[in-house]
DNA sequence: TGTTTACTTAGGTATTGACCTAAGTATTCG
DNA sequence: CGAATACTTAGGTCAATACCTAAGTAAACA
């Protein structure tokens, strides 16, 4: 049942705003819709879009017990993300002694 | 004249395959816009929207000498991408940590 | 100088994204 | 039971994204 997360569906629900701050609130604990939605000058229905957002990308479960839903972080669903990026960062890293001449170069005349 | 680069473009721009591809290939060394755009089945004006919203992003900077357009990467503009990633991953693991804790805790006071 | 090369610009389509309002449904409370 | 609460569904707008083709332009080559 441990469905693969897409390092692509991860970074398009963190390249919106209102699901960053989503993440960042969970991370501080579980919460029902209504708390979370609270602190967004948004519709219900437009922050709940954003929810599904994140529960498609794996980051995020949600329950519904009697009216009220509650919703959390899933464990370790970043990782894939938090991996690729770090792999690229250090690659990037890596590079930039032989980089350096070349920006030098290159910065003599931008465009 | 270093601008800021907010997490929120550097996840959009990472947020597309063929974009993500260019960043993997760029982390190697610089290219031009020819051979960037070989490995992808897409029309060169469609490659070019990528680059631009690369460029955008501030991950990427290219040049023009003559006719050809070369890229490269920008030394540490994943940075806050990956401080942004990396922090939430840590909170992420603390805070679960401290269910299990918890989670333990309770199930040896309940027998 | 004419042609090829390497983009570049212009403009078009189709889908997805981010919001909205209005009207549901299912629980719970008095 | 009736009203309030906490979503949920339906449907609509508008902008942005991801692609395309066709027709430029500017170097470089023959």
């Amino acid at each position: 049942m441990v469905q693969v997360q897409p390092v692509e569906v991860v970074f398009h629900a963190l390249a919106n705003p209102t699901r960053r701050a989503m993440v960042e609130r969970l991370a501080r604990g579980p919460a029902i819709v209504s708390e979370l939605a609270e602190p967004f000058d948004m519709a219900l229905p437009s922050f709940l879009q954003h929810l599904k957002v994140l529960e498609g990308s794996g980051l995020v479960q949600s329950k519904k017990v009697g009216r009220v839903r509650s919703v959390r972080l899933v464990p370790d669903r970043l990782a894939p993300a938090v991996h690729w990026l770090t792999k690229q960062h250090r690659l990037w890293e890596q590079r930039l002694d032989q980089l350096d001449a070349y920006i030098a170069n290159m910065e003599k005349e931008d465009d």
